[in-house]
DNA sequence: AGAGCGATGGCCT
DNA sequence: GGCCATCGCTCTA
C-alpha cells in the first residue's frame, strides 16, 4: 500500500505538535458521559509549540497551562472569552509543553445529546469550531489534566485522512504566519476554509 | 458575505 | 486594566 495514507495503528503519532496535528485528522474522538455517548471524526487541528509566542505554554509552566506540560495524551482545557472551553491534546516529551489545538469534528454518535447541549438543531453547527465542539461533546474544565489513553475522554481508529490541507491558523495575533493549521480537504464540518 | 460587538472570567503587566 | 487559540447575533450591502 506505498504512497496510501491510511491509519496503521490503534494510536496516533504524538511525538510532536506538527505530527500531532496531522496524525490525529481523522481519528474517532470520544467522550462517554453522564448524559450518554458523544464522539466524532476529527476534521480540523492546529498545531502549538514550546518555541511558538501563540502558544499558551510559551513563556513557561504556570498554574492555567500546566498540563501541557504533562506527558503526551494529556488533555489541556483552556477557558476563554469568559464563556468558552477549548480543548487541546498534548503532544512530544513530558516537560515541553506541545499540544494539538481540536478545532473542528464531524459529528457520529450522540446527535441528539449534542443538539441539546448546543442548543441548535443544525447537524453542520454542532462542531465546526473548538468551542463548539467542546459544548457540543460535553468537555469542560473538569477534564483538565485527563488522559486520552484511560478516561472517559477517548481516541478509537476513525476514517483515513486521504487528503489533508495545511494552512495558517485560526483567531490568533502571534505567529500566524506559521501553517500549521491542518483540516481534512473537502470536509463540510471543518470551521473555516 | 462581511463587519461590529456583547457576553464574561482568568491571567497577565 | 487589558488581553484573549471564540461564538453567535445584529446590523449593513
Amino acid at each position: 500500500m506505498a504512497g496510501m495514507a491510511k491509519q496503521d495503528s490503534n494510536i496516533p503519532d504524538l511525538s510532536s505538535a506538527l505530527v500531532g496535528a496531522r496524525s490525529l485528522l481523522g481519528w474517532k474522538l470520544v467522550h462517554d458521559s453522564i448524559e450518554g455517548r458523544t464522539s466524532g471524526y476529527i476534521v480540523e487541528t492546529e498545531a502549538y509549540d514550546e518555541h511558538d509566542p501563540a502558544s499558551h505554554a510559551f513563556g513557561g509552566i504556570r498554574k492555567r497551562n500546566a498540563a501541557m506540560f504533562e506527558a503526551a495524551g494529556t488533555i489541556y482545557v483552556y477557558f476563554t472569552y469568559g464563556m468558552h472551553y477549548c480543548m487541546n491534546i498534548v503532544t512530544g516529551d513530558k516537560g515541553l509543553g506541545q499540544g494539538v489545538l481540536i478545532r473542528a469534528l464531524q459529528p457520529l454518535e450522540g446527535l441528539d445529546i449534542m443538539q441539546r447541549r448546543r442548543g441548535i438543531e443544525s447537524k453542520h453547527q454542532l462542531t465546526n469550531g473548538p468551542a463548539k465542539l467542546t459544548q457540543a461533546m460535553g468537555v469542560t474544565k473538569q477534564n483538565y489534566g485527563q488522559s486520552i489513553f484511560h478516561g472517559d475522554i477517548y481516541l478509537e481508529p476513525g476514517i483515513p485522512a486521504l487528503s489533508v490541507v495545511q494552512t495558517t491558523r485560526i483567531g490568533i495575533s502571534k505567529a500566524k504566519e506559521l501553517p500549521w493549521r491542518f483540516y481534512l480537504a473537502d470536509n463540510p464540518y471543518v470551521s473555516r476554509i
